[in-house]
DNA sequence: GGATATTAATCAAACGATTGATTAATTTTG
DNA sequence: CAAAATTAATCAATCGTTTGATTAATATCC
C-alpha cells in the first residue's frame, strides 16, 4: 500500500527534484512531475506559478540548507593543517549527501541558462572557497603552508570530489557500485576524503 | 558579405555543436540548428536521420580526434616524473582547446541519458586514464612516486581541470575574462598546468 | 552530342505528438 | 458558507519528423 502524501506541494518538490537530477530540467515535463507525485498538472502552476518556478524553490530550498551547515571551523585553538581537513571533511560530506543533487547543480552552473541561479550557486559555493582561502592564506603567513596558487588549490579540491560523483565508476569500476547506496557513499567519503587530506597535507606542508 | 558555406551538411554539425554547446542537447530545437546554419529542416534528417543522429556524429567526431592526439608519451628515455608532466600538459592542452565542448561532454556524461554516448565517453577517457594510471605504477615500481590512491590522482588532474572549465571565473575573478579568447585560454592553461605539476611533483616525489 | 533517365540536394508545408499553462467546474476544508 | 485545494478539459505554441515537389547536377543511351 502506498504511503498517503499528506503535502501536495513538497510532493510535487521532491518528485521535481528526482526527476531534474535523472533526466535533467529541460528533459523533465511538467506531465512526468504531476504523474510521479501524484498531483494534478494545474497544482504546479497553482503552488509554484511555473516549472521554473519548481526548479528556483528546489535549489534555493538546497542552497540554503547548504549554507547554513556551514560550522564555523575558525577555531583559534587548531592548527590551519587542522582546519584544512575539517573543512575537505566537511566538503565532501555535504557533496556526497545527495550526489544527484550536486551533478544538477553542476549541470546547471555549467548551462548557466537562469542568471539569476547561476548567481545564487556561485554565491553559495563562494563561502566554501572563502573560508579555504583564508585558511590557506593564514597557513601561508604562519610560516606552516607554502606559498601555492591558492585559488586552484581550491579548484583541486572541489573539481576532485565533483569528478568522482559525476563518474565514480572510474574509481570503482564495480559495476555493482551506487553512490546512492549509504554503504557505498561511505566508502566513497572515506576514501576521497584521505586522499585529498594526504595530498594536501604533503603538497603544503613540504619544505621547498 | 557573408561568407557563403558550400557544405551544408557540415553547416548544419558546425551550427548544432555551438548551439548544443550553449544551450544544451534538449534545450536546442531542430528549428534553431535549421536557423543557425542556413539549411533546411528537413535536411538534418536528410543527412543525419534525426537531431540524436547529428548530436552522435558530433560527439564521434571530436571523440576520434581526440583520441588520435594521444601521443606515444612512454619513451624510455624520460624519468616517470617527466612522463608525468608531459601528459598534464597534453591533457590541458586538449580540454581547453575547445572548453564549450568539453562542458557538453560533462553534462552528457552526468545525464548519462544515452548509454552508447555514454560508453564512447568513457572509453574516450579510459585511454587518458590508463596511460595515467601505468606512469604512475611504473613511477611507484621503480621507487621515484610514493604510493597513493592512483585513481584518486587521476581524479584529482581531470576534476581540477575540469573545475577550472565550467567556472573560470573562480580563478579568474576578472569579469572581462573568457576562455574563448585565445590570450585568456594560453594564461589559464600556463596556470593549471604549472599548478598541477607542481602539486603531484611535491605529492609523489616527498619522502615519507 | 543531344535527348533521356537517374540521382542528390533542397525546399515549403504539414504531420501528429507533446509542451507548459490556463480555464472553469468541483471537492475539501475550516 | 466562504476559502482553499483539486480536478478534468482545453489552450496555443512548439516539438522532431515526414511529406511531396522542385531544382541542379550527373549518368546513360541512341
Amino acid at each position: 500500500m502506498k504511503t498517503e502524501k499528506i503535502d501536495k506541494r513538497q510532493a510535487i518538490i521532491d518528485a521535481a527534484e528526482k526527476l531534474f537530477c535523472e533526466t535533467g530540467y529541460e528533459g523533465t515535463s511538467t506531465r512526468q512531475i504531476s504523474k510521479e507525485s501524484g498531483a494534478n498538472m494545474a497544482m504546479i502552476n497553482y503552488y509554484f506559478g511555473s516549472k521554473e518556478g519548481v526548479f528556483i524553490e528546489i535549489m534555493n530550498d538546497r542552497i540554503a540548507s547548504f549554507g547554513s551547515q556551514l560550522k564555523i571551523i575558525n577555531e583559534d585553538k587548531i592548527s590551519a593543517i587542522e582546519k584544512l581537513h575539517r573543512v575537505i571533511e566537511g566538503y565532501a560530506t555535504r557533496i556526497l549527501a545527495n550526489p544527484s543533487f550536486h551533478k544538477m547543480m553542476h549541470r546547471e552552473l555549467s548551462l548557466s541558462q537562469r542568471p539569476e541561479m547561476y548567481n545564487k550557486i556561485k554565491a553559495a559555493m563562494s563561502q566554501n572557497m572563502q573560508l579555504l582561502e583564508k585558511i590557506l592564506t593564514d597557513g601561508q603567513e604562519d610560516g606552516s603552508f607554502r606559498e601555492a596558487d591558492n585559488r586552484l588549490v581550491i579548484a583541486t579540491i572541489m573539481g576532485t570530489i565533483t569528478n568522482i560523483i559525476i563518474s565514480p565508476q572510474k574509481v570503482m569500476p564495480d559495476s555493482d557500485f551506487d553512490l546512492n547506496v549509504p554503504k557505498d557513499k561511505k566508502i566513497m567519503k572515506d576514501r576521497v576524503v584521505a586522499h585529498l587530506q594526504d595530498l594536501l597535507t604533503v603538497y603544503l606542508t613540504t619544505k621547498k
